[in-house]
DNA sequence: ATTATTGTACTAATGGTTTAGTACAATAGG
DNA sequence: CCTATTGTACTAAACCATTAGTACAATAAT
């Protein structure tokens, strides 16, 4: 197996969590796009490397890869891999101004009723803002 | 039954959405919260008749109001009633600050994986915050 | 072409979630 | 007290989500 440059990404799973498997990789590779160690075109594991290295089964990995694929996170090609694809050409303007309504409004409905006002969101973003710069 | 003054609340449930009745029952209430139609003090419809409006088990109903207990967002009393309760007072400060900092962090790293920055977010934030205005 | 590598399909088992049935317990109010 | 009203406990059935087992299919590389 050669090297494809595949970034060293830790996968890590918590079976105590009560977390689904395929959530928690899911949520990885969303955190590691957030932080950067993954970008545009960077490859994933393979759905077998990776369903060997934390010990479950393959079609675990793939269902993870699927949904990132479904929300246009990820791009598979069968006999290939999985690569991160480029949101801002694969979703056109429209859905991304949906999945920005869609997101922000359940993000606005719970802390609200949490009883945290709209201001105190766009200040606590402000000041967390950095630690996710570009 | 004498009237004790509970808002005029519209509780509906869809059964093919795929969401549980007990979670359709709890963003409802927390919508109504987030744009006014409940706040504190405020009574919910009884176990008992909003089982009967919407055709399911009061312990259904039972369940959304538990929850929503555990989350501070009402207080019942056997006998009485459940009420909206006074978060301000309920939670106290560390709490409150462990809540926005998980429900932010989260919103941000899905709307990142999207490709959204902090910058897009503030901003419809800020465009879409007089809706919500108390 | 042949082989290794990649993702995929289909099935079944497990286990948890959700809901309802039924009966109970606590409080309020006369 | 007694009764009506409120939420609660316990159980079981149905359903659905999750995972694994196993075999298959598509592509790449030689």
């Amino acid at each position: 197996m050669t090297d494809i440059g595949l970034k060293r990404l830790e996968f890590s799973l918590d079976a105590k969590s009560g977390v689904p498997y395929y959530k928690q990789i899911i949520l990885q590779v969303e955190m590691a796009i957030a932080d950067r160690r993954l970008g545009q075109g960077d490859q994933l594991p393979t759905v077998r490397s990776l369903a060997v290295d934390l010990q479950i089964n393959p079609n675990t990995v793939a269902r993870a890869y699927n949904e990132l694929e479904i929300r246009g996170i990820v791009t598979t090609q069968q006999g290939t891999g999985t690569f991160i694809s480029d949101k801002q050409i694969e979703l056109d303007h429209v859905k991304r101004e949906q999945m920005l309504t869609e997101i922000t409004r359940a993000f606005i409905t719970k802390a609200n009723s949490y009883g945290f006002t709209i201001d105190e969101l766009i200040d606590y973003l402000q000041e967390i803002g950095p630690e996710y710069e570009r």
